[in-house]
Parts: structure tokens; sequence; C-alpha cells
DNA sequence: CGGGGGTTTGACGAACGTCAATCGGGGTGG
DNA sequence: CCACCCCGATTGACGTTCGTCAAACCCCCG
């Protein structure tokens, strides 16, 4: 084992113990379980699917770096993403069969990933009450973030949409250090937006443009800063998670 | 306890039954779990709430007659519907933490229910297996369901998604016995209809003028009739879910 | 016979989609 | 180093879908 791949291993699992550490405490041994992931580490190319819809990702793994997401394509080419996955997610780590777990899940950036055989579905660590606890609560927030998703969709308005999508991508990077002072790397294109709100790629720009216009965000370079941050959750109505009502 | 009471209890776990063992064989003794509920059964009007938002309804129930839903209201008044409950259909049932239980949960017609508190959080069947497979694939079908959900509003027509929705409903209501050869009774009003498709009062009526003049459906007097169930299908891109694929 | 909730219809307007052209920036080959 | 190119962002013009408003209608019930 070279050393820069030791470096790298300890840099996914640092990840995995940061984020999951923010949902649940984890004990000593909790941290071991993650540090014990074996890999290996897979370097996965944007486009490249993890699974077939239906099946879950096998083996199951945790992204570490690179954006993914849930997605499906309509018979005509029409495509509705159902949701981000983000340094951090599980790819098919679930403990019970999930439909979330079972969409079909595809790298929307070049991405890394860490196999991590154990956490397959049924998973049981009697031994690790915090690593338990804190996978079935990213469970729940994948839930709950499909509600808040059909709510945007069925009822709020392309600016509302938009505001609520990012300041849900803020607090999800900000949880794994990847967002700090209201500013993250959103490596998407405005296609993938469009796909994530419902909305047509010239309607993602004009609302963008819109939010930008009224100063409430910045975005160049794929860089996004949410200038008021207020304001934004006011148009979209977003309440941040309340993690320790999931128990 | 007066024998129509006792034919009540009787109707009530059959429906029970019924609905469950089409998701997972019931033995004799998971039935008995069913037929063990003590209730009672209660009889609750139209529009009262059986949670507060971000709270398990307590006692947990099943939704014996009448229908109810999941909703969110935004501060303007906006509604959406997140899901359907149908007769069979837990209330505040799940396993773990769910975000649809915490979901506001509100009687759409007059109901009737049979607690059980028996099916509380965090349930443990360890002598009924069927059971408890069962109730976990009805968990797992609502999270289907809430995808289905995504795409169709974030990527369907008015036309498409009301297809999508009547099929869904066929095929549930079906389930629980209570439709039969593409007819069933839905006692809802358009405007709850409006709500769950995320589209205007005014909007869904003309959809439903459009299926029923291209002769896909019927719908008087709150019996809806699919008369071309494969065109529809076709039109919604709709696929029946598959059960055993949730185990 | 009157009333009220729900449905239906028409006219109009706003939000959003489509098409097509242009722009802009980073990468690449000469 | 420069020209070119290509993908994605941006803009404008226009079309469609869907929302809003308001009136009429319908049916069930008292």
């Amino acid at each position: 084992m070279k050393p820069n791949h030791a470096a790298a291993m300890r840099e996914a699992t640092d990840l995995l113990v940061r984020r999951y550490g923010a949902l649940a405490h984890l004990s000593a041994e909790d941290e071991q379980a993650f540090r014990r992931i074996e890999g290996p580490l897979e370097d996965v190319r944007r486009g490249r699917q993890f699974n077939v819809e239906g099946r879950r990702a096998n083996p199951p793994r945790f992204l570490i770096t690179g954006w993914a997401c849930r997605q499906r394509v309509l018979g005509d080419g029409r495509r509705k993403i159902i949701g981000f996955i983000l340094p951090g997610d599980g790819i098919g780590v679930c403990q019970r069969a999930s439909p979330l777990s079972l969409c079909c899940m595809t790298a929307l950036t070049d991405c890394r990933t860490l196999a991590a055989p154990a956490f397959d579905i049924g998973w049981d660590f009697p031994d690790q009450p915090g690593l338990d606890n804190a996978l079935r609560i990213a469970e729940a927030l994948d839930e709950a973030r499909a509600i808040d998703h059909i709510v945007r969709l069925g009822r709020q308005t392309a600016l509302e949409r938009m505001a609520h999508l990012l300041l849900e991508l803020n607090w999800r990077l900000a949880q794994v250090g990847l967002a700090e002072s209201w500013r993250f790397h959103v490596p998407l294109t405005q296609e993938v937006m469009a796909d994530a709100t419902g909305l047509s790629i010239v309607h993602v720009n004009r609302t963008i443009q819109q939010l930008r216009r009224d100063r409430l965000i910045e975005w160049r370079h794929h860089v996004v800063t949410i200038l008021a941050p207020e304001a934004l959750e006011d148009i979209a109505e977003y309440k941040a998670p309340d993690v320790r009502a999931l128990i």
C-alpha cells in the first residue's frame, strides 16, 4: 500500500466520521468501525451508473468526492433527478429494503467512492449503536428531503424552488465541511439543476439571474454564495432539518 | 360489547388481514396478531388532524373506512398533499422514525380508525415474521409512491399526472378489495385532487374533461371507471409496484 | 323553493417552455 | 502563443400550459 493511498483512505474515513458524527454521537468504538472499512477506494467517471434501477448498488459504498444523484428517465428522454448524493452519503447503504436505494444512481461528476461491504442491507452493528443511529438518521434525512421536494415541485414557484434547493445544498455541504459562511462549490451544469427543480434549462438560468439581480446570491465559476440567508429562507419557507427529532 | 360492535371489529380486522396478506404471507399466528388488536374503533370527522406535524400520531392506528392524507400547508395557504392514506393503511404505524409518519395527517372524509397501540415505533414482532414483513413492505410502498410523485410533479403534464394518480389509486384500492374491474369510489373534491397533483382546481377539471372526452375514464358521482387501462398506463408511464422486489 | 357546496365554462393573464442565435471561457492542436 | 472549437451560459422572441377570476350551472337537502 503506497503512502498516498493510506493518506487518501485516512481522508475518506475522516470525512465519514465527521459527517456521521454530526448526526449522532460516535464512540471511539463507532469511529473504529468507519476506520476499519477496507475499501477499496474507486475512481468513477462522470456519467457512470452505480446500479441498475431496481437493484441496490453492489457493493454498497460511500461517496467521498464528487456529486451523484438518484434519477429516473421517462420514455421520451425527460429526466427527473430525485435527489442529490453528496460526499459522505451512502450509495446502496441501507438497512431495510428502501425504494430510495433502488433508484438509478448516477455520477454527475467524476467521483471517488469507498466500498463498504459491511454496510449492506440488513446491517447489524449491535456493538456500535452510535454508528447504527447515525446511518438510520441519514436514511431518514433522505426521506425528509423527498417530502420537501414534493412540496417544492407541487406548490412552489421557480424562484422558491431554486432558493429552497440552494439552502438544502448549503445545509448538507456544511455538515461535511464543504460549505463555509454560506459559500460552496456546485459542480453542476444548469441542465442538471433543471432536472432537479423540474424546470427547463432556460428558466433555470433566468431564475438564477433574478436571484443575482436581487442580491440574494452570487454564482460564479461554480461557486455559490448565499448573500442573504434569511431573505432566501423566507422566500423558500426553508427550515433546516432537526436531526434530534428523527431519532 | 354490543353485537354490532363485534361485527365492526371483525370487519376491520378482516380488512387488515386482507390488505397485509396481499403484501406478505401471513401465518395463522400473524393473523391472530391482527385479530387481537383491541382498538378502540373510533369515528373521526372530516377535517380532523391525527397528529401535529413533527409528531407521530398517538396512538398509532389503522384507517378502516374513509380517506385521509399527509399534507403540508405553506405560509400563504398553499396546500400540498404528500400522499393519500387509504383503508388498511397505518397512521403513525412505523417501525423506525420516519419523516413520512411525521407529516401532518388529516381526514379528508369522515373516517373510522382502529387504534393499535402495539404497532408503535420500534415495534418488534419476533414471533410474527409475516406481520413484520407486511408492515415493512407497506412502509416501503409509501416511500416508492413518494418517488413516483416526485417524477410526476417534476416532469409530467397535467394529463399524465392525473392518469398516473388514478392508476395508483386503482392499484391501492384493488389491494384492499375496494376496486374491481377498474372501478372505484373516490370521495374527494376536485380541490383535493388539485392539491395532490400540484394543479389548480380549474385545471384539474379541464384535465378530467379531457380524459372523459378521450374515453379513457368515466367519473360520475364520485365513482371512477378506467375504460382503457393500457392506454392510460402508456400515457402515465405507470408501472404497478412489484411487491416482491421490496423484501 | 331557496341555499350552499361543488362543478363547469369562458376570458384573460402569468409563468414557464421552446427555439434559435449569440456569447464566453477553458482546453487543444498547430 | 495563437486560432479554433466546443460546451455550457445567456438572451430574445414567441408559443403553450396552466393559473386566476368570475359567472353560470348543477345537484342534493332542507
